[in-house]
This record gives structure tokens, sequence and C-alpha cells, in this order.
DNA sequence: TTGACAACTGCACTTTAGAGCAGTATATTA
DNA sequence: TAATATACTGCTCTAAAGTGCAGTTGTCAA
């Protein structure tokens, strides 16, 4: 079994179609303007317009981007496109680079699960774990007691198992919180950090999952 | 320099001016792609290309978009006409080593080598600063109710004055603290972010001085 | 009333970029 | 062994989109 993720399934992509598909997010998120056939060819060293062009058509059919036709830079890169938690390149011996892979919605929950942000890096030493971590950010203040604020950014490690008191990153059909897991017997209760909060229950018949547990908090003041 | 000064700096546009600007703005933001020339003057009834080249060059001039030349959907809307228009990129995958301060001796400038701990890598965009900042490690609960726990590593950005209320290290004798900074008439006021916790009062004969700027927490769960 | 500026029309031209067709090499699978 | 998918080269064609030049209309201020 693949690494449960925190995204729908899509289906797996060679090294190829991965690299071509980061570069995609990697325009879009960044340049704010996808990159043209050529322009993509041209990064990986691909002279026609045709190699090119059986890779994206292997992404669009494997769900990872769209694309409008005759419509210059006309690439799209599809929300249900998370990448799986593979993506930890590292860097040159002190950081890490970890992929943001959305918005978590601490509080009510809202759809968790939308497209990259980006990628953070912090300090290899400084999360135990090197592989399978990814980050969030935070929205609502439901964990405001555990020192987790509004916009804060945590990091997770991919796990699917937790002990009962651990916080987790918990997914509850199309959404994802950040709360404290505690597994009763006919389902799990997810525990919030907040006294104004209540606990969300959540029934066995429910989809539920864990995404992984919570290792880290970064924060940014304005 | 606040943001307010940074966007009044810009020159005031004309209702057409303003209306096609938040267009193409519309469309970088929702479709990650800027508008062609044609498709802004579709969508304002602008027949002729030149016609929306006008106002283009005016956007341009008055430093709202810049464009590259050639380029489909070439378009690209300025910085620093955008406070906050998209927080896609959290960072690019380089990291920056920063020092984490330790034990603060009297007198002694807080980044002495003496005092340092270690260090830590982070995101270079995650900290728009990128030099003079250093790593804190918290101790106590003072700041709890501003989400910095015990055991927290703070980000400060060096620097030697401060706005009131801001959140500072300061230096008092021979001891680093983390606090909200209130200069008053004869000394200064540290307030911490605990109901539980009185202000500190700093008056002027004290060896007094503010390390720097609170612009960031890491922490890391057990 | 001249002149600058903004906001256009209309047409021609050039470059950029998407789409189509034919064919190749390699690896994997039935 | 044949069939299929991937990842291409090389070329042509066409549509999309940027650029250039000439001219018009209305407003506002000197």
């Amino acid at each position: 079994m693949t690494v449960a993720s925190v995204s729908s399934e899509l289906a797996p992509l060679t090294d190829r179609q991965r690299e071509i598909y980061e570069y995609i997010r990697k325009r879009v998120t960044e340049d704010h303007r996808p990159p043209t056939v050529r322009e993509i060819g041209e990064q990986f060293g691909i002279s026609s317009t045709n190699g090119v062009r059986s890779v994206l058509s292997a992404l669009i059919r494997k769900g990872y981007v769209s694309r409008s036709p005759k419509v210059s830079r006309g690439l799209e890169v599809a929300e249900a496109a998370v990448p799986k938690a593979e993506p930890l390149r590292e860097g040159d011996g002190e950081g890490v680079e970890i992929p943001i892979v959305g918005r978590v919605a601490a509080g009510t929950p809202i759809l968790a699960v939308q497209n990259l942000e980006g990628t953070v890096v912090v300090d290899r030493n400084f999360l135990a774990a090197r592989r399978d971590v990814f980050a969030l950010r935070v929205k609502g203040d439901s964990m405001i007691e555990a020192g987790i604020l509004d916009g804060d950014l945590i990091f997770a490690r991919q796990q699917q198992t937790a002990e009962p008191g651990q916080m987790i990153v918990a997914q509850v059909e199309d959404e994802a919180t950040v709360k404290y897991f505690h597994p009763e017997k006919n389902g799990v209760r997810l525990e919030p950090a907040n006294s104004a909060y209540k606990p969300i229950w959540v029934p066995e018949d429910k989809n539920f999952s864990i995404a992984g547990l919570v290792i880290g908090v970064l924060r940014k003041f304005n």
C-alpha cells in the first residue's frame, strides 16, 4: 500500500512526468504564469514540442493538470493534485525542503486539500524525522491553547496511527483538521485546544484517517 | 516605513486604469494566468488592441504592472502594488543558517561568539530579512497568550529601536527576555502576554537595550 | 485655442505558441 | 512474440498574441 496522503488518490507518475509536473507547478506558483510547451522543452532539453506534449497528455490523463485548447499558457495545475509526501529533497546538508500541502481548518473544518502552496526549508536536525514530513497552514483558532495560532505553519510526519492524546492531522471526509486524537469505542473524538470549542465526534462509519503526527510549528510575524 | 507609505508612493489611477488593473490582478490571482491584451479588450468592450495598450502603458509607467516584451501573457502585477495578493510562496528551497543565542552575559552583545549555542536553518524567504537574524530559545510561559511556549525557538531581527507595542528581544542587565515593548517617560515597560504575570518596569538607569524585533517562532513537539 | 493626455478605432505585420502528422527507441507487459 | 506505453525527433501548419503606425474623440488646464 502506498503511503496514505492527504490527497485523493491519483495515478502514480513516472520520474519524467513528476519532474515536469513539479516544474509547471513551480512556474505557476512563483511566476504566476504557466510555461508554454516550448518553455518546458527548453527547460528539460526536449527539442520537439511533441516530446513535451506526450508527457503533458499523460499528466492530463492522470488528472494532475488540465489544459485549455488553443490558449497560450493554457496549463492549469489541478486542484486535486496534491503531491505525495515523497518530495523531500535534502538540501546541502543543513536544510530539508518540505512541501506545504494546503490549508487545514483548525475549527470548523473547511476544505483542506487544495493545491500545493510551495515548500519550506527547515533544519534537518530540528525535525527529527527527515522523511515523510509535510507542512500545512492552519486556519482558525481551535488549537490556540496549544500555542498554535491562525496562519501558523505546522509540520507533520506522515503516519496512519497515533497514540491517544497525540496531536494529529486528521482527515475527515475531504477535510483535514489539526486536533488531539482520542480513539473510542465506536469512533474517534477529536479534541480541540480551545475551551470555547467542542470536541468533534467522528463515528466509525465516517471516512476518517490519520494523515500525520504534528511535530512542529513555524510562525512568521508580520 | 509603513505599508501605507509604500502604497501611497504609487501614482493615482484613472477609473479606467483601475478597473483594468483590478481585472488583471483578479485573473492572476484566480486563474494563475495573466490575460492577453485581446482578452482584456474583450472584457471591457475595447475592439482594438491599441486601446488596451494605451491603458497598459499607463499602468506600467505608474508602476502597477510590468511586462515582458514578446512574451504571451507577459503581464506581471508589481510586488509593491500587491500587499497580500497571494502569499503563495513560502520559500524557494534555499535555506539560511541562523545562529541560536544562548546565555547572555551582562554588557556583552547578544551575538557575541561565546554566546552562540548552535545554528538552525530556515527558509530564506520565510523570514523576510536574510541578514541580522538570530534565534533564541524561550524559557518560561510569559508569552503564552501570544502562542509562544516554553522551549520555543524565536527568530529576531537585530535592531536597536522598536515601535511601541512590538514584540522584542530585550536585554536587561545580563538577561534576554521576549516581551512587548512600551517606552514611557522614565523608562521602559516590558509587557508579557500572560495575564498571570505583571509587566516588568525598567527604569532609565538600568542597563537596558533592544536586541531585536521578533519575527518568527519555531516549535518542535516531543 | 492650443496642447497635453486619456482612451480609443482600424489595419497590417511579426512573433509566439498550440496542434497535427510521421516516425524512432526502449522498456514493460500479455 | 506481439502489443502497449513512454518519451522522444523533425517537420509543417495554423491560431494566438504581441507590436507598429496612422488617425479620432473628448476632457481639462494653461
